[in-house]
DNA sequence: CTATATATGATAGTATTACTATTATTTTAG
DNA sequence: CTAAAATAATAGTAATACTATCATATATAG
C-alpha cells in the first residue's frame, strides 16, 4: 500500500485496556507478537504467561496492559475494523458515483488483506487470519451486552453504518441495508473460513469467486428490490 | 408440530459420544437439562460438575457418555441441524415446483423455532438459543480439521447439500449455491443474534423481515444471474 | 546529583476448571 | 440369587486465569 501516508493510529476505545500498548515499545511487541501466537496457535491456546516470555518480559507485564485475554482479542478485532474503515475511507472518498463506491467498497471488503506499511508493527495478513478464524469470539459471550455498553464495538458499528449508507445512497428505499452489511461482513471471513477448512461448504475457494458471489448478491438485491413478481 | 409421528430419532455419529444419551434415561436428562443451562447461563459458564449436580447425579457419570464439554456441544449442534433437515424434508418433499420447494425451505430456515412434540426430553426453543448464541463454537477450534475427518459435521455438510441441491433445481447455472446456503445459514442464526444484542445492526427485529430479507436475496440472486449489464 | 516516581520483572499464591483414577454402591439381567 | 453393568462418591492432577507482593531498573524533577 501507499507509503504516502505514515504515523496513523486506529484510535481504540480506552475501556479496552488498562494501558495504551501503542505508547511504548514493550506494549507494541505484545500486539505484534501476540499476533503472530494467536494466528499460528489459535486464541484458545493463547495465553498472557506464553505472551511475557515470548516479549523476553513476564506475565505480569501483560496484565499491566491489559486485563484478561478477552479484552486483547477485542483490542485486535477492533483495531482490524478500524483498519478496515480507514482503507475504506481512502478507496472510495474519490469516488462520486453511488454505484461504484459500494462496488469499490464490496472489493474491499471480500479481497484478500495484504500487509500495510501504515503500521510497522502490526502483520495485518496475520491478523486476517485471526479474524477468520475466530470472528465470533469477541461478542458470542455472557457479557455481551454489558461490553456493547461500554462502547467496545463501536468501530464496528460504525463501519457497518458507513457500508450501510453507501447501500442507501444507491437505493434508498431499500430496507434491508443493515442486515446486509453485517450479513456479508460476517459472511465474508465465514466463507474464507470455510474455504480453508471445509472446501465443499463453498464455491469460493478463490478470492476472485468470493468477491464476484458477494457482489452479485448485493447488486442483485438491489436492482430487484420492488421489481418482484 | 404434528402429533402423528413419534419415536423417531436424530441419528448422531457415534464418535461424537461415548454411550449414547438417548440410550438411558440418565443421559436424556443429561440432554435435556444441559440444554436449559446452556441456554439460560451460555456455554463457557458450562460445566459437566454442575451438569451432574442438576440431573441429581454427578460430574463422574457424565464423563461417561461424553469425553468433554466440547463434544457435548457438538451433540446438540449436531441434533438440531437433523432436526432442521428432518423439518426440512417434511416440509417440502410434497412439493413439486422448485422455487415453491426453495421457498418453503427458506421459511423453515429462517422462521422461529416451536416446540415438536415429536422428541419430548428436548426443548427445541432452547435449543436454537442456544444455537443463536454459540453457533460457531462447535467448529471454530484447534480440532476442527480432525474432527471434521472424523465426521462430525456430516449432518450439517448434508443440510447444506441438500438446499444447496434446491438451489440447483431452480437455476442450474448458478454457480454460487454452497455459498449461498452457507451464508444463509449462518447469516439467519447471526441477525437473530444482532437483533438480540446489537438491534442497530440489523433491520431483522421481526422475523417475518428475516425470511423476507434472505428470500428476497436468494431469488433476486437467481432471477438476475447471467442477466447483469 | 539525588530523591522520587514510574515502568518493568520475578515470584508466589488462589480459585476454578477440565479432566483421570479408584473404589463403592446400586440396578439389571440371566 | 448372582454376576455384570451402570452409576455414585471421592480424591487427585495439571493447567489456567488471574491477584498480590516485592524487587529492581530507569527516567525525571528539583
Amino acid at each position: 500500500m501507499q507509503n504516502l501516508i505514515h504515523h496513523i493510529q486506529i484510535t481504540i476505545n480506552p475501556g479496552i485496556y488498562l494501558k495504551n500498548p501503542e505508547s511504548s515499545d514493550l506494549g507494541k511487541r505484545m500486539i505484534s507478537e501476540g499476533i503472530h501466537m494467536i494466528a499460528s496457535s489459535g486464541f484458545d491456546n493463547f495465553t498472557f504467561r506464553k505472551l511475557g516470555e515470548r516479549i523476553g518480559s513476564n506475565e505480569s507485564s501483560v496484565y499491566r496492559y491489559f486485563e484478561n485475554k478477552h479484552k486483547f482479542l477485542i483490542y485486535l478485532t477492533s483495531w482490524y475494523w478500524g483498519w478496515l474503515e480507514y482503507r475504506l475511507v481512502l478507496e472510495t472518498n474519490s469516488i462520486t458515483d453511488a454505484r461504484e463506491k459500494l462496488d469499490r467498497a464490496l472489493t474491499v471488503i471480500t479481497q484478500p488483506v495484504e500487509t500495510d506499511d501504515a503500521f510497522g508493527h502490526i502483520d495485518e495478513v496475520a491478523l486476517n487470519r485471526i479474524m477468520v478464524n475466530e470472528y465470533s469470539k469477541p461478542f458470542l459471550t455472557a457479557e455481551v451486552d454489558e461490553e456493547n455498553k461500554a462502547g467496545y464495538f463501536e468501530i464496528y458499528k460504525r463501519l457497518i453504518a458507513r457500508v450501510s449508507e453507501m447501500i442507501s445512497n444507491v437505493l434508498p428505499d431499500y430496507p434491508y441495508s443493515n442486515s446486509l452489511v453485517s450479513t456479508i461482513l460476517e459472511g465474508s471471513l465465514h466463507q474464507y473460513f470455510l474455504a480453508a477448512h471445509f472446501p465443499s461448504l463453498t464455491n469460493c475457494n478463490d478470492p476472485q469467486d468470493l468477491t464476484k458471489f458477494f457482489k452479485q448478491v448485493v447488486f442483485s438485491s438491489l436492482d430487484t428490490y420492488g421489481k418482484e413478481k
